[in-house]
DNA sequence: GTTTAGCACTCGTTTCATGCGAGTGCTAAC
DNA sequence: GTTAGCACTCGCATGAAACGAGTGCTAAAC
């Protein structure tokens, strides 16, 4: 059987209906929608054939028809148009962005409650990677006999510590002295070159601090390691407004899922490099999201991408909207960033 | 009416019991209670006088009784007894706190980790108050033209950054001198004292650069500025666990409180300087919360208190074991952190 | 051949009556 | 003062009946 355009136009429709809905949908009301123009019968017989495709499911006998993960993964593949933001709505993202912020990781907060707020579901900033970014200052400040903090300072802002074991050797003064060295020898290079920095370049004047300048190196590795990277929620709530998770136990599992931080991580980082993701019900790997679906975004410094977000709901979800409203908050962080961090760019 | 001892150990039994049960409780269900050792009748008589003062309350005729928030606000001032740990609890909580930490958020994180996963309820950690550190670090790294991120550790291992305008007058040369001027002058001194610091007593040496000195001052006022403070929560996912919060109407109300942390810092801020607070029921502010109670304690370096932490559970939460494993946490976690910040005074 | 009107049938939901049982309050006896 | 006994209340579970949204099939219309 073969899916042509008028069980095209009739699966659409029923995808609409139950987005708006959640209720299962009858043939009558698509019979009822003036451009199709087809009698409930009619819509009937086409309705067993999408079912036995697969594109729509059946509660029970007598009951309308909900659109299947594959009836939502073909919409969001091949029929999808990105919907056009509202004026107002596009007022509202960039209002939210026009404020001055103190530092990236207030923009990243600003963006998970932005997020929420204007798609009313869950979403989620995954803070920026810091591989791209140039290490401006880095210092060793001794905090006790055998300890530091090691603190390093990137072009755009970000500021990073690290407590480290300092060898009973090593004094103040020459925790100084490393300092300036690494700073000189450091400062202006990106951070994943630093990091996989051969340490004979570096050793060669300080060949017997080579153990600790490891232990910098190993701590250096750690910032930009994704580990150190943050998730950051905003909109837990809004899961409890859609009727598929009235059910308490329900809810309770993609709360329990959403409470994984390492789990969000994982949805936001393993993305190849196209610019939207969207992971509908059953293709998510976690069993408390399989009735959920997830779209993730990337944004940019330049055109470099540093880092992703996302949105989760229902597999209901408007997916135009939410795809709109992201490429919409996409640009303008992005635009934030790029100013935050080109301006320093400007001076070298 | 008196609350002689007889109505007492009649009201701790329902308590006890619904706190358990989560279920009305009945007259029989009471006087089949060994250590009562009264008929059914009249413990129903007794009932009635509770529930006639305030204590009890009927949620229809013919079901049992339901404790009120007056009793439990009788039962943590006068009944309670602090319950004793278990061997393995014990055991739990100190294994979680022998791990090696990297930073002070972590441990903030682990302790409301803990917190959540003994109890069962849902835990929120405050991060440590900066105001009675010792300026360890301070430096001004120049970002841009005319922006600079001032950077500060405290003598236990904190970082804190503010970005911050500097006027273009200033070039590197100059913001490193001022960096290593502020470094001399104000390390070694309380956070507090620094940002009250009298700026006359600074310009001194510095009279051109009086406006950027203010700046610089307003930065480290923030580091101690309450707002700066993090809420750390753990376990939201438990509430759901609950048969008060099976409604989801109900549930989405106290995850909605549950999600502001402003609503939280003024919980666990708010207090006098006893050691615990129990807020029950309808003394919470919150209308989401009316029907939640909330714990808090204090943890402390030395004997200087300097954050607290919470638990938010249903009113009939089991109050003894809570404040059973939150001392033992206040403890495990004021231990760690005092070890921490005793070792940098160590040196002196 | 496609579309549609018509109709019997299905099945979840709502409604209502009924009975049960947990629990109360009162009274009278101990 | 305590308790046994009993009538009474009321939520809840059970089950029957009516409802209605929706289906699938058939036969007629286009």
């Amino acid at each position: 059987m073969e899916l042509d355009a008028r069980k095209l136009r009739i699966l659409q429709a029923i995808i609409d209906d139950y987005i708006l809905t959640a209720a299962p949908v009858g043939s009558r009301t698509i019979s009822k929608n003036a451009d199709i123009g087809l009698s409930s019968a009619t819509i009937r017989n086409e309705m067993s054939d999408l079912e036995e495709m697969g594109f729509l499911e059946q509660p029970h006998t007598s009951a309308g028809r909900v659109p299947s993960d594959k009836a939502y993964r073909m919409y969001v593949n091949t029929i999808m148009r990105r919907a056009m933001l509202s004026g107002e709505e596009l007022a509202s993202i960039r209002a939210h962005y026009s404020q001055r912020f103190g530092d990236v990781d207030e923009i990243v907060k600003q963006t998970a409650r932005v997020l929420s707020s204007v798609t009313k579901y869950t979403s989620m900033v995954l803070s920026p990677r810091l591989h791209a970014a140039r290490l401006k200052y880095i210092h060793l400040v001794p905090l006790s006999e055998n300890r530091a903090l090691l603190v390093i300072v990137t072009d755009a802002g970000l500021a990073r510590d690290f407590l480290i074991r300092v060898p009973r050797s090593f004094d103040e003064y020459q925790l100084e002295k490393l300092s300036r060295l690494l700073n000189a020898r450091l400062s202006g290079h990106r951070l994943d070159e630093v990091a996989s920095m051969h340490l004979g370049e570096l050793a060669g004047e300080l060949a017997e601090e080579k153990g600790f300048l490891d232990a910098v190196l190993v701590s250096l590795q750690g910032s930009i390691d994704e580990g150190a990277r943050r998730v950051e929620l905003s909109g837990t709530r809004n899961i409890l407004n859609f009727p598929e998770y009235s059910d308490v136990g329900r809810a309770r599992n993609l709360l329990s899922a959403i409470e994984r931080k390492d789990l969000l991580y994982r949805m936001l980082m393993e993305r190849g490099d196209v610019e939207f993701t969207i992971t509908i019900g059953g293709e998510n790997e976690d069993a408390g999201m399989k009735e959920c679906s997830v779209v993730t975004a990337k944004y940019r410094v330049g055109d470099e991408p540093i880092g992703s977000f996302g949105v989760i709901g229902p597999t209901r979800m408007n997916y135009s909207r939410v795809v709109a409203v992201m490429s919409q908050i996409g640009l303008s962080l992005s635009e934030l960033l790029t100013n935050m961090f080109e301006e320093e760019h400007g001076e070298h």
